[in-house]
DNA sequence: GCATTGTTGCACACCAGTGTGCAATGACGT
DNA sequence: ACGTCATTGCACACTGGTGTGCAACAATGC
């Protein structure tokens, strides 16, 4: 059933969150299911996790071109993406793991899109004078993003709280000044 | 002999540091010496990684207290913090790593008192108004440190270039006006 | 020469996870 | 009632890493 496959998928994202060298076996039990039917819609762990991966960079790719219209300020365009990207950046936390150990290689090659996109938005903050310029844009980009991640990873997660302190950070670690960050993330002092 | 126990954990460090899930072979061979030998003077993979961590931990310990010392200002202490962190910081990036995985628990608890300590200078920062406010000290601590890592990781990490955007970058996010950020990171100890 | 100590080179048992093969079972629509 | 299809429950082979036991060997110091 297409609706197995689907509900595997979910379960995995969730228990590969949770520890992300969990086994096929793992996922399946989690998923009310014999290891055997894992391997009936996925033929190898790899492509579990490849599909997983595919799963995550489309969503999130969507959320960044929807935050990132021609006409938009780098720095209000980022807020707009984190803001959209918080809801499930706690699901997908786990590719921050994926990226090193097994299948690094793999991830990485499918997240590379994502990335240049998000660096080609801190590049354009950096020449707009909106970002600081301590650190090349492909850098501070995946430092910036990995620091929500780690936000969105940390037990106060879910609510705006946590979308909030995550735009505010990103933002500062930008370059951006905290009056403006802070107006940009939604809230006030 | 004494001496082969060092160079063991030395190599280990370089290698955990290139892939965490580097095995005990690998260690070994790449010290110059057989399985064996390793296990002959750590009983078991946690007992080695345990001790790597510990020398890390130590040496991270010292280095803090020694950039925060009484009558610094909190930003100055961690600016100061950070530049002598960064010649070891590479070294120790497998750190990162280690704390999910296997060993998870115990690394982690390893690495406790190092993280409190870093909460409280925050702490500290964020009561004196230096540091902002919108992520609780623990938290921020954890983020702009793992900033700081995740750096020293990104290939551009060799020389005083990499020191200054580190500290930088996690003066940002903790909240310090760039303006100071940029006086702080050039001054060293 | 002798004893101690660290290292080596096997061999071995063990475990956990991966991926496959195949027959049996059950639900489904027609 | 029939065929189809997903799922199940085993059994199996294979891999790669861990940790141990033991005899042999080399260097060191007495």
């Amino acid at each position: 059933m297409n609706e197995t496959r689907d509900r595997i998928l979910d379960v995995a994202l969730d228990v590969l969150g949770e520890d992300p060298d969990a086994g096929m076996g793992d996922i399946a039990s989690a998923a009310g299911v014999v290891r055997r039917t894992v391997y009936g819609h996925f033929p190898s762990r790899l492509d579990l996790v490849r599909t997983l991966t595919q799963r995550a960079v489309s969503e999130m790719t969507a959320v960044l071109t929807q935050a990132d219209t021609a006409g938009t300020e780098a720095d209000a365009a980022w807020a707009g993406f984190v803001a959209r990207l918080w809801p499930v950046a706690h699901r997908y936390r786990v590719l921050l793991a994926l990226r090193r150990g097994e299948y690094g290689e793999t991830i990485h090659g499918l997240l590379g899109p994502l990335d240049a996109l998000l660096a080609g938005l801190v590049a354009r903050g950096q020449d707009g004078e909106v970002f600081a310029g301590h650190l090349p844009a492909s850098v501070l980009s995946q430092v910036a993003y990995g620091a929500v991640f780690a936000i969105a990873d940390s037990d106060l997660s879910n609510g705006a709280e946590g979308a909030r302190a995550a735009a505010i950070t990103s933002l500062l670690m930008l370059g951006v000044p905290e009056a403006r960050a802070v107006a940009l993330a939604g809230g006030w002092p």
